[in-house]
DNA sequence: GTCTATATAGGGATAGAC
DNA sequence: GTCTATCCCTATATAGAC
């Protein structure tokens, strides 16, 4: 079969892309090693794993001001002291986190635009694509929408230009279809804001959706579905490559 | 002409509600008298008001824990030792703000289901109704979003119970639409969820609405034809009896 | 009803021993 | 590379004058 993205199944965007686990780790520390003071590539890779996991539960849970260092040096089992080799200061941990999050995010998603599909299959590699990494990095997301306040004017800046393109993007395939004389379309701005916040309510609703036992491929395709709906495209959604399991 | 909630423009629920300006400062005092020392009506208004619109200036942009309370005290005019005759303590504060919130969404969304109200209208006034609660009290609305994790678990389950009930208001009326022949819907729960992500998305992303000059009614109308499309009932948009300027 | 002055705690960050 | 001990600041909250 097609590697992704002409297949969208987990499988094989998880095979296209090594994301998780130590792999994911070791990009990290790659990214950000100019500026700490460890120079062991396994000793840092292994302490940054626990500041950011241990960042991750205790700032998504009760936010990062409420977040003492202290806090996160009981969650580490790393003293005070010894965070500091790791991280500039608490600020520069939330940057550095929103700035892996976005160079991932850049990668994975952005790179489709080199594809060249056409307008359904990149509708729905987008769509699949997001849903994906939000499986694989979701306290990153949640971190970076619930803390972008806290960063710098500059780091919030780019954070909007990110949706912007995003949306662009999904704008860009819409249009082609419309073109094309599959999809009729009257305000294609706010269906791309449609389809953003469906996306967003993965990572930001993630409490309700497990409560409703909803899987994450059944997620994606419904967010497909939609919008294809919306699109008046009815035949495409039959045209759909991935079969999934409707729960009755 | 009928009256809101039969009539779904602004003015119709502005004169049935009258939410603005001094007589929403007057609820909140209502609501919240007995946990205050100040017992001089008007003297209470006026300070309320200035101490929750600061509140609101300096913790939406910047977060509720990185607001000090000599900030407010700036901001408001009023010193600290003053500030605490207006409110129990910081955290009491964002309490209040979710309490009154809370208790006017109830009002206004709640009542509609007392009003038996057909399935397609009983749906547009739904979404009229939370998007022109949020013309009115947007930064309530993104306060509690933003701050909800600051809050006390009992209260953190109060509003998720909300958005339960919201969307299972939502469910019913498809459900009596999919019965009666109107609609037809494979999965009402992510469908409601859906037009969720879709109002919270109008106070969440603010910017990205003004940047792109959307306006409110226009967007309440798009969230409605939007459900309709994935319902699979053109026919009803056709019927909506609310004629909007569309910006081509 | 509003203010100034102050008590007390806890925060981020660093120096220097090991 | 990691720790302990400490510096210094800013936060919330209150007491008591006006």
């Amino acid at each position: 079969m097609a590697e992704w993205p002409k297949d969208t199944s987990f499988k094989a965007f998880q095979e296209r892309w090594t994301l998780e686990g130590e792999p994911l780790w070791r990009g990290v520390f790659e990214m950000h090693k100019d500026k700490m003071q460890i120079k062991n590539a396994n000793v840092a890779i292994a302490n940054l794993e626990k500041i950011f996991t241990a960042t991750f539960k205790l700032a998504n849970s009760k936010g990062l001001q409420a977040m003492s260092l202290r806090d996160l040096s009981k969650e580490t089992g790393i003293s005070m002291g010894g965070l500091y080799a790791y991280i500039e200061s608490k600020d520069d941990l939330a940057s550095v986190i929103e700035g892996v999050q976005r160079q991932y995010i850049d990668k994975v998603i952005g790179g489709l635009t080199d594809e060249n599909l056409e307008p359904i299959d990149c509708l729905r590699a987008i769509i699949f694509g997001e849903i994906y990494m939000m499986e694989i990095m979701s306290p990153w997301y949640y971190f970076c929408f619930m803390e972008l306040k806290g960063l710098s004017k500059e780091q919030q800046q780019f954070a909007l230009n990110v949706e912007l393109r995003f949306e662009d993007t999904l704008m860009e395939s819409i249009s082609e279809g419309v073109e094309a004389g599959l999809f009729t379309c009257d305000k294609p701005e706010l269906l791309a804001s449609q389809v953003t916040a469906q996306l967003q309510q993965w990572h930001l609703k993630h409490w309700k959706f497990k409560l409703r036992e909803v899987k994450t491929e059944e997620y994606a395709q419904f967010v497909f579905d939609s919008l294809m709906a919306c699109l008046g495209a009815q035949q495409a959604i039959a045209e759909s490559p991935v079969k999934l399991q409707r729960i009755s």
